[in-house]
DNA sequence: TTCAGAATACCCCATCTGGGTGATTGCCTT
DNA sequence: AAGGCAATCACCCAGATGGGGTATTCTGAA
């Protein structure tokens, strides 16, 4: 019995690297190419009547960026899998791309073969990403430097995020609410903040708790 | 000219599958097996005057667990590259292995051709991870479900954030510093806060902000 | 059309906060 | 031996905060 083939459309501005990537999805047994779009306006306006597993989506595009693109998609249709094929490798383009919802990334400069194992892994539940993509990924999770809080100043910030006050951190680990202050106020000058919410902001950002 | 192999240290506990993974190293030309342990203890303890490119670590590990061997691992030898393997593909497992300073992780079932192709993937600066980790991994940047707030909310907490206080907010977005206050009380009581700190920190790792 | 929610604005008040200043003890490094 | 930092405790005070209300307008869903 013959598989159903994965459906594939594609948001491309480039009319070469559009038409190159149909022909290859279309030459290639168990992918079918649904529709290729020049722009996100295009894709958003056809996408609900279309049948569509994986969306190759570029991100430079006139108009609505391929960023924004997804996230609609997203809303339109959450089963659909976005996998974002961009020249671009900052930050701001990989995390706004994930944060909209892309379910893998690749550079531009991935061999054909390459982008169509992706395609089968991204509808496979994966999440392929070139390699300086999941590198830069992973590294988001590590602290960015070490803590310039004692143990003591980071187990009350700890606490200062659940919401406490003084007395109740000072209750907590029985120590005088003027020390527990004392303390904060140690940790304010340290990350140079002046606030609760801007201290707890800051270790969150900068992964102390 | 031979370029120099890739050098691996493997820590893993059971004996059958540190021989065979040592054996599969040993037997591929580009790769060299510099050690084996069967406990973080004895790696730590000698990984200082250790040549090692790339670590094979367990999760599980009697005594000291594989993603504490990998914080110590990284704080002697930050140049190492640590590629997890483990059957476990929970958050916790999974998480704080990349916290602790993972550059990859492959679940058990990876077969030899594939690891063999990680550790490559990991020494040229990439982060290889099985299909199921990678998709966490991404999925723990999206919203976990969507904001129960109003925009103008959302824009206010993102003030909050930032240490403003009532009237800087109302300066900020021409509001009177009781329109402020009000918005702020909706906030609480919608996020279930009783704090600005509290607030902050609900709005972040719900990505709310 | 009616009702809920969003956005705006105001009042009262007990409590909490952040900034300033100062002190003691102990540990570590120099 | 000295200086520095962590950890502890203390006092003062102006201003901010959070909780309790109330009210109007507008919009959109039921």
């Amino acid at each position: 019995m013959q598989k159903r083939p994965i459906h594939i459309a594609i948001i491309e501005d480039d009319d070469e690297i559009r038409q190159t990537l149909a022909l290859i999805i279309k030459g290639t047994n168990g992918f079918f190419c649904s529709a290729t779009f020049p722009d996100s306006e295009s894709a958003l306006a056809q996408i609900k009547d279309l049948v569509v597993d994986v969306m190759l989506v570029d991100i430079e595009l006139p108009g609505i960026t391929g960023i924004e693109a997804v996230s609609k998609i997203k809303q339109l249709k959450p089963d659909v899998d976005c996998l974002m094929l961009s020249i671009r490798q900052d930050d701001e383009a990989v995390f706004n791309s994930i944060r909209a919802g892309a379910a893998g990334y690749l550079l531009k400069d991935t061999p054909p073969a390459q982008i169509l194992r992706a395609i089968e892994e991204v509808h496979q539940g994966g999440a392929p990403m070139s390699m300086q993509i999941a590198r830069r990924v992973l590294q988001s999770f590590y602290p960015t430097q070490k803590s310039p809080l004692s143990e003591r100043e980071t187990e009350i910030l700890q606490l200062l995020s659940d919401g406490l006050n003084y007395r109740s951190i000072a209750e907590k680990i029985f120590l005088s609410p003027h020390t527990i202050k004392s303390h904060i106020k140690n940790i304010y000058s340290k990350l140079h903040v002046h606030s609760r919410a801007e201290a707890v902001k800051k270790a969150i950002k900068d992964k102390l708790i």
